[in-house]
DNA sequence: TTACGTGCAAATAATTTGCAGTCCC
DNA sequence: GGGACTGCAAATTATTTGCACGTAA
């Protein structure tokens, strides 16, 4: 049923997140702009954060599952262990860096965009993509019930092949 | 957990014995509109899926777990095993009696409603509710990529506590 | 140095599955 | 009676935790 298969990298970087990084930026390898990302939000940049961070953010934005990040680092000749992708990813989640999205299987997925916006989920892969912030309208915000703020408003398109 | 709603069985009304009742449309024990909503959908109306159905369905629109439902029925006096309780939530979902709501508990929710309506999410509680259906206006519907289509959207607004 | 991080493996939590026995039609 | 259904316990899957060791500041 839950059928893991991989997954093709998805391809479709969009650049307008490349923009914006710190002063010094490098060509395309933003490892100090990694450092500086972790400085801030007071996360110790050490070695297996930093890969990971770098994986995460260098890409522009990306949705990956703890076992995803893990086998890419682990790809990429960067060992972490699983414990640590999933220490790592919730640190990163708890200080604003990701976000964690909410489609039905299992599975926890993290976003490294964390601006407005929401996603398309796609049943039969377990895929997960943005939606231009343009497409979708949310038009009038519910009233919450007494007592309440509205912490977040996450929307999931949920995509099944035409046939 | 969360959920204190108690449970009303109708002790007074010894519920396994009256099946072939008239048409009399009596609110808080539709026994046979179970059954009738089991057969429609090609389930065969056994005691436990009568009782889980019952539950379920006698009270309005309700967001349960499988584990709040095993405690409910076992509550009620009525005993089924967990795995039952998981089988028979999946096989109602599969014929279009339940949704299954994703929050990013690791927790599945189910809903008795299906039709088109969204949620708030307590998160402090784990908690849901409906939304009115007039609340929430997703304006324009997102173009999806081609090939795929709309199967659903979900919309979840996550609420906390206002201080 | 020293407190914070990390790796490993074992522990949980939620859910699924195999199979022998039970019950509806 | 026969096949669909159920219960139990063991198996899976996703994630967390305890603890000895490593490493950035």
């Amino acid at each position: 049923m839950t059928q893991s298969r991989s997954f093709t990298p998805s391809s479709t970087v969009p650049a307008n997140q490349m923009a914006a990084t710190g002063p010094g930026d490098r060509t395309g390898c933003p490892w100090h702009t990694v450092k500086a990302k972790l400085r801030e939000v007071g996360l110790r940049p050490t070695r297996q954060r930093m890969a990971l961070g770098w994986i995460l953010f260098a890409k522009g934005d990306r949705h990956v599952t703890a076992e995803m990040l893990y086998e890419e680092a682990n790809h990429a000749k960067v060992p972490v262990s699983l414990a640590t992708v999933y220490n790592t990813l919730h640190q990163f989640t708890e200080v604003g860096l990701l976000r964690q999205v909410a489609v039905d299987g299992s599975k926890a997925y993290f976003d490294t965009n964390n601006s407005e916006h929401h996603h398309f989920f796609i049943e039969d892969q377990n895929d997960l993509m943005d939606i231009p912030s343009s497409d979708v309208v949310v038009g009038t915000a519910p009233m919450p019930p007494e007592g309440y703020e509205i912490a977040r408003i996450d929307v999931v398109v949920r995509l099944r092949r035409k046939r």
